[in-house]
DNA sequence: TACTACTATTGAACTACGTTCAATTGAGGT
DNA sequence: ACCTCAATTGAACGTAGTTCAATAGTAGTA
C-alpha cells in the first residue's frame, strides 16, 4: 500500500549505497520493503531499468551538484558522487549506455566544454566521463575484491588520489587546448 | 580425457568472441567441449578466475601485438583487440581490476610514455588505458543492448571512430606534454 | 595378472537469482 | 451492498554458479 516507485528507487539507492551491487537483489529489495518481490514489478520493468534509474540518483544525490562550467570541478563532482556508493562507478557506467540521455548531470557536462566547437565539446566530455568511470569503477572493484578476500590490501597498485589529480589535469588540459 | 585447462580457456574465448558474455556460462561451455559442468572446476577455481585469465587472452590474441613504444599506436591496438571480441571491454575491464598485473601488455603500456618520470609514466599509461576501456565498453554495451531489442539503432550518439580519433590524440597529447 | 594410488569425470543436488501469473486483497465510487 | 480495478501475494518456472560423494580411467608395482 505504501509502495511506491520512488520509495523502490530511494530502498534500491540506500542497499546499493551501504551494501553494493552483489546486495542488491529483488528479493532483498523486496524484504526490506516488508513486500512480496513479485510487487515490485507492479512499478518497475526490470531490473535493468531498475538499476538505470538508480544511476541517476547516484550522479544528481552526489556531495555536491555536477558542475556545468569548469571540467576540472566537474570531474571531481562526478568521482565524488561515484565514491559515495557503492560500486556507483559500475552502475553509472551500464546506465550510461543504456540511456545517455536520461543521465542529466552528465550531458550537461559538454557545456563546461564550451570553448569547444559543439561537436568536439561533446566528445570532449564524453571523453572525460569515460576516465573519470574508468578510473574509479578500477578502485571501487578492487575495493570489493579486498572486501570479499579475493585481494589483499597489499595488492591495491592504485593510483590513489596523486594520480587521479595528475592524469585529469593533463587530460583536461589536452582536451581543452587550442 | 582431452579436458584441459587451455582447452577450456579456448572454448570459452570462442564463446565470449561469437556469442558474448552472457552466453558464457558453465554450462554452455561443459556442452560444447562435451563433459559435465562439475569436470570444470577440476581445472578451473571459479568463473571469476576463468574470466580474467580469458581477458588475458583477449588482449594478447588482438589483431595486432599492443605497441610498447608509442601510445597512438598502442591505444589502437588496444581498442581493435577489445573490439574482436564481444564484450571485450568489459572482460578486461573486471580483469584489470583483479589483476592488472597479469595483464602484461597492458602492464607494459608505460614504456610508451618512457619520456616522463617513472611514476608519471605508469599514471599516463593507466589513464589512457581507462579512456580506451570506457569509451569501448560504452560502444559495445549498446551494441549488446541493440542486439537485445532494448535499444533502436537509432539510439546509437556513439561518438564512433572520429570522436575517438579526436579525444585519443588530445588526451595523448594533454598526457605527453612537458 | 591382480592390487593399489591417484587423477579426472559424472550425476545429482543445493542455493540463489530474475521473472511470471492466477488468485486474492482492499479501497472508492455508485 | 455491489462492482471495479489497481495493487499485492504466494507459488512456481527456468537458469545460474557451485559442490561433492560416487565412479571411471590410467599408470605404476609386485
Amino acid at each position: 500500500m505504501a509502495l511506491d516507485r520512488q520509495i523502490i528507487l530511494d530502498q534500491a539507492f540506500v542497499i546499493l549505497r551501504d551494501d553494493g551491487l552483489a546486495a542488491l537483489t529483488m528479493r532483498r529489495l523486496a524484504t526490506d520493503l516488508g513486500v512480496a518481490p513479485g510487487a515490485l514489478y507492479w512499478h518497475v520493468a526490470s531490473k535493468q531499468e531498475l538499476v538505470a534509474s538508480v544511476a541517476e540518483l547516484i550522479v544528481v544525490r552526489g556531495p555536491r551538484p555536477i558542475s556545468s562550467t569548469d571540467p576540472t570541478t566537474a570531474a571531481h563532482d562526478l568521482r565524488d558522487a561515484l565514491l559515495a556508493v557503492r560500486d556507483g562507478a559500475d552502475v553509472v557506467s551500464f546506465a550510461l549506455a543504456l540511456s545517455s540521455d536520461r543521465l542529466e548531470p552528465l550531458s550537461r557536462l559538454e557545456m563546461a566544454f564550451s570553448q569547444l566547437p559543439a561537436e568536439q565539446a561533446c566528445w570532449a566530455a564524453r571523453a572525460m566521463t569515460h576516465y573519470v568511470l574508468g578510473a574509479t569503477a578500477e578502485e571501487q572493484n578492487r575495493s570489493e575484491l579486498i572486501r570479499a578476500g579475493i585481494l589483499t590490501e597489499a595488492q591495491r597498485p592504485n593510483d590513489g588520489e596523486a594520480g587521479f589529480e595528475f592524469a585529469l589535469s593533463r587530460v583536461i588540459d589536452g582536451l581543452t587546448r587550442q
